[in-house]
DNA sequence: AGTACCACCTGACGGC
DNA sequence: TGCCGTCAGGTGGTAC
């Protein structure tokens, strides 16, 4: 379930389980969860080492090893899970790393949609895939400026990684829920103020999402997330969600508090 | 530059 | 019970 929130969590997770554990072994139960480099490559590379530090750009996590990374990407349904047991190895396990204290770290990804691979310099990672800079990183005016001049719907801008890199489908939704704004709303129409206002209500979402694990289960009721699974009811006017296609993906929008602007 | 459509994958759910 | 379509918090390629 990554996006942005669940990503810095992943992260920290890792920084607080596996850091400095020497890595016994890697199983690679799926070698399509592994995208550039062999199986036999990758145990060689990683045998013996330790995870030394963990940073995250957008959806993306990078391990700094000695002298490359092990970058991490979760697709739609990735997660990670450190235990000791190795009969508890959960299902949909892709790559087990063991370590030498007996425990595990499993990458798990159900739907095969993420992948892990080895890369030099991450900057360079980041430069080839046009990604934009991490949402976290930018100030309210790199956001408007980034925004001015573009045409299109503000959902799908928001959801473009090369543009800034973070926001999924969830968190822009929730970001927009909470500016009071439509996801169709075309960028253009957008005033300086609606987009420095829209700014900060993604700063909000996202850190609030990162206070509460990124379980939407914990999110306060004022946010939109819960109920879109939930109740399905607007936490505002208590009107029910509609179900809306942007992007070829599916939006949920209160009706009666976010308006299409311009 | 944006958008539409398809593909990559697996699993859950509802309808017949 | 079984089959089928649809959907799902991501991303990449292609064509317009």
């Amino acid at each position: 379930m990554p996006e942005l929130p669940d990503i810095e969590v992943f992260k920290r997770y890792l920084e607080a389980v596996s850091l400095h554990k020497k890595i016994k072994n890697v199983d690679v139960k799926n070698k399509k969860a592994l995208e550039g480099i062999s199986t036999r490559k990758l145990k060689e590379n990683l045998k013996g080492k330790e995870f030394l530090a963990a940073f995250r750009h957008g959806k993306n996590m990078f391990v700094k090893m000695d002298d490359d990374f092990l970058l991490f990407h979760f697709g739609m349904t990735g997660r990670l899970k450190y235990f000791k047991d190795i009969e508890k190895t959960p299902e949909h396990t892709r790559i087990l790393f063991s370590f030498t204290n007996g425990y595990h770290l499993a990458y798990v990804s159900m739907r095969m949609l993420g992948k892990v691979m080895m890369v030099k310099e991450p900057q360079q990672y980041i430069k080839q895939q046009k990604l934009g800079p991490d949402v976290l990183m930018i100030d309210k005016k790199e956001f408007i400026e980034k925004m001015k001049g573009r045409r299109g719907v503000i959902k799908s801008a928001l959801m473009n990684q090369q543009i800034f890199a973070g926001i999924g489908n969830v968190y822009s939704d929730e970001a927009l829920f909470q500016a009071r704004m439509h996801p169709k709303t075309e960028v253009k129409e957008l005033t300086e103020k609606q987009l420095a206002d829209l700014f900060d209500n993604i700063k909000e979402t996202l850190e609030k999402a990162i206070d509460v694990q990124a379980d939407p289960g914990r999110m306060p009721s004022h946010f939109v997330i819960p109920h879109r699974r939930g109740d399905g009811l607007c936490p505002r006017d208590g009107k029910k969600l509609e179900k809306v296609k942007v992007n070829q993906r599916s939006a949920y929008v209160c009706p009666q508090c976010q308006k299409i602007s311009g």
